[in-house]
DNA sequence: AAATCTGTGCAATTTAAACTTTACAAAGTA
DNA sequence: TACTTTGTAAAGTTTAAATTGCACAGATTT
């Protein structure tokens, strides 16, 4: 009905695309990560091609120095790039510009790093444990031989629950995933649906 | 070699259980929740059998309030409900005793979540776009229509992103994943792996 | 060589999250 | 009815995380 100027569509527009990039920033927030990073995400995603870090500082109003941080960051998830740009002395950087992927990024990125924590606090207590045992005498108490015991098995269920995570990783890593739980496009304009 | 006493055994033990307490408490971050929420978890579930908020405030040092603040969203997220028990009038809090049940909970309650929000988004902003397409007029730059375009475009992949989260909270939830990437115990003492 | 530009280390500040204290309602007990 | 006990709401405090400002090194240009 009501017909708008050029200028106030793009508003609009704007505005919408805004309305996505700190829906982006929210979620990103159940990755554990600051909203800034899913912010940054958004914007660079928004823009359709790399930017550097005073674009970014400008976009947000943040300080170069908190873009410069966030980008590290992202860059140490897996979700973004240095991309060289021919005659700008300039950094810029790029995004993931595949959801799915960058899923996968990031919950490999996580559980991956927890994985490992784990598996050296397991060999740590394993030799407790192990030390422990030459340290009982006939006369130790039947409750401390039950809480050893007990011991024992927390750390193996313990082993088994970080072993699947393990494997979730590489099923998510791998792409495996995708077999299983497919993305499927509404709209199929594209028959490649798995490529990679 | 050296024989400790049996208070010292105990003392040793319980320190190796603090440990994984604490690892636990640490890994739990990585589900966005606070870490305080993973001591708890860990706590009650060392002590194999449910718990109330004075012995939880007892066991961590921190407030009673602040036990109550953190089960019940424990209980929201699905790790931990009440107990009922007989003769006592406070309540009772016990865990997930399975940690890879505890993982799904915490996986599918927090993508569940924003599915959730983003969906309600995608309906308000498709609904924004079908209305400023009347609002075209025919001298409306090549610009504008480019962007709306291009907006139809970002939110059809961002459809397509959370449909596959949705799936994938699904094939969590079902257990389905358990079909692909099965939890194996190192020592089958037990034959009933997949049961529940 | 001086001047400029760019990214980042580091300390300082601001903001948000975690946690505590106080107070009080609901339910139980004497 | 008055007195406890229990859980939590609300507001205040502390702690940790996010963010900034400054400074400076390395690389580039004049």
């Amino acid at each position: 009905m009501a017909s708008l100027s050029n200028d106030q569509l793009l508003q609009e527009i704007k505005s919408c695309e805004d309305l996505l990039t700190d829906r982006i920033a929210d979620n990103m927030e159940t990755f554990g990560v600051s909203s800034t990073v899913g912010r940054l995400l958004g914007i660079i995603y928004m823009n359709r091609e790399a930017m550097t870090l005073d674009s970014l500082a400008d976009e947000t109003g943040m300080s170069k120095t908190r873009m410069s941080q966030v980008m590290r960051q992202m860059i140490s998830l897996n979700i973004a790039e240095k991309e060289y740009v021919k005659g700008s002395r300039k950094d810029h950087y790029n995004v993931e510009r595949d959801y799915a992927q960058t899923f996968i990024s990031l919950f490999t990125s996580n559980w991956a790093e927890v994985v490992k924590r784990n598996t050296s606090l397991e060999r740590r207590l394993r030799e407790q444990i192990r030390h422990l045992e030459t340290c009982l005498t006939e006369d130790s108490s039947e409750d401390v031989k039950v809480r050893m015991e007990r011991l024992q098995q927390e750390l193996d269920e313990w082993n088994t629950y970080y072993n699947w995570i393990n494997n979730l990783v590489a099923f998510f890593e791998s792409g495996e995933i995708f077999n299983h739980v497919p993305i499927i496009t509404p709209n199929k304009k594209e028959e490649e649906q798995n490529e990679e």
